[in-house]
DNA sequence: TAGGTTTTTCCCAATTCCTTAAACTTGATT
DNA sequence: AATCAAGTTTAAGGAATTGGGAAAAACCTA
């Protein structure tokens, strides 16, 4: 039989937290508390769940931030999160669908419809699973060719296009000296008409992309010049 | 009939072990477990294995040692291999991920994902495999040409540019005498115009290469010279 | 279209590498 | 052993390559 699927629930209402809870088990999920942000945070990275229940108004670390921290989370990335909030305004709404949350809703609401939300959320065929996920990984660095985002250790590190490209070529060529004639081939496309000189936008991309992926740019240890050749991506 | 890819399972947790083993035979693979550490290594350096699955945690010999030791086996340097890391424990995870896995599952995870997974390194047609790899060996000299690295009895010797490319063409002609003609021919390129007064420059190089693969430089067993003719790469 | 971001270009400084020249060593030949 | 041709070694200048700053150009997006 399938397994229970895990409900992380962040909310300070010690009342509201034990209702919600309670109505959420009878329904064949396993739930998991916590009563402020910190405590959140600690079990949202230190457990996996298929869905969490956020809170906007907490003490310490408020329902937004926790919500940004945890789809930096390369493994939690994608779990659905619903936000739970007193106010409606529209500000705060926006804010909060902003920061990645799947769903919303408004206090004072019936446990109906929070049940219905949950169901709904874990009906959905989410993109959680990694199963369909073309990634590609090395060392701590992992990066999801599908949304075409990068995490380095726990974060979520930006790129542009074409430095995700880039990076996406040197991991599938892990160890190998890349020329620059093959990273424009590769990145830039077959046809890329270049004169002698622009083979320096190669390094430049390069610096940026250093920039972000390594711990000590001017030291790199990923990325590593071969002088004379091109690059090498070290595992 | 294509022969089955071979993996190796080193796991403590007995249970999953056996899901895990369960689930790759059958989906195919044959598999080959150990409990901890040391039969890992045992396992690992005496056969050969298409993908290593490692857990970071083992009684004896952790995984992340075990990942560097196999990753300093000149035969199996090059093997994927997986992680699987306990969430939450950043210092110990950190740490592993640096010694050159190639991807990283965090626990708790379903077999699903870990199939996938498993799936996408046996896939990749990448430089990751030490057969596509472009190698020339001899003695206890071994140069990898996709990585532009060589290697002198397992630590490696920093060449240049020039240095790297005449050792290559050496390695390509063993045994037969080479002219400084036609060493800059292949090292330098045909259309290198060369005053006949300046063939030293091969022989500089020739210095400078000998000082980092010979035993003793000023008694050359490598390369040695035939005076009046040029060079020669023995066995 | 304005404002921000991304990509490219350009230039200079730092560094590494290559070449050249010159002194020195070795080996062959007589 | 003397001589000469060929190879070795060292050091110094010069060439080539890369890194970093900055800003123009192209590209988006609101």
């Amino acid at each position: 039989m399938a397994r229970k699927k895990k409900i992380l629930l962040v909310e300070d209402d010690e009342m509201l937290t034990a209702n919600l809870a309670e109505k959420l088990r009878a329904d064949g999920y396993n739930v998991d508390a916590a009563l402020d942000g910190e405590t959140g945070w600690e079990k949202a990275r230190s457990d996996s769940y298929d869905l969490i229940v956020l809170d906007i108004m907490l003490p310490g670390l408020d329902g937004i931030s926790l919500c940004r921290f945890i789809r930096n989370l390369p493994e939690a990335a994608y779990v659905p999160i619903i936000m739970l909030t007193a106010r409606g305004t529209e500000h705060d709404r926006i804010q909060g669908l902003e920061t990645g949350a799947d769903d919303y809703i408004v206090k004072p609401f019936s446990l109906g419809e929070f049940l219905s939300r949950v169901r709904a959320q874990m009906r959905r065929p989410s993109p959680n699973r990694s199963l369909n996920r073309d990634e590609l990984a090395s060392g701590d660095l992992r990066l999801d060719l599908t949304a075409r985002r990068v995490f380095k250790r726990d974060s979520e590190v930006k790129l542009t296009n074409k430095e995700f490209t880039l990076l996406a070529v040197f991991m599938r060529n892990k160890q190998a000296v890349l020329s620059r004639d093959f990273l424009i081939a590769n990145v830039w496309g077959e046809d890329y008409l270049i004169g002698e000189s622009d083979k320096r936008t190669v390094d430049v991309h390069i610096r940026w992309l250093r920039e972000k992926i390594e711990d000590n740019p001017s030291r790199p240890k990923r990325i590593s010049t071969v002088r004379g050749v091109g690059y090498r991506f070290e595992g």
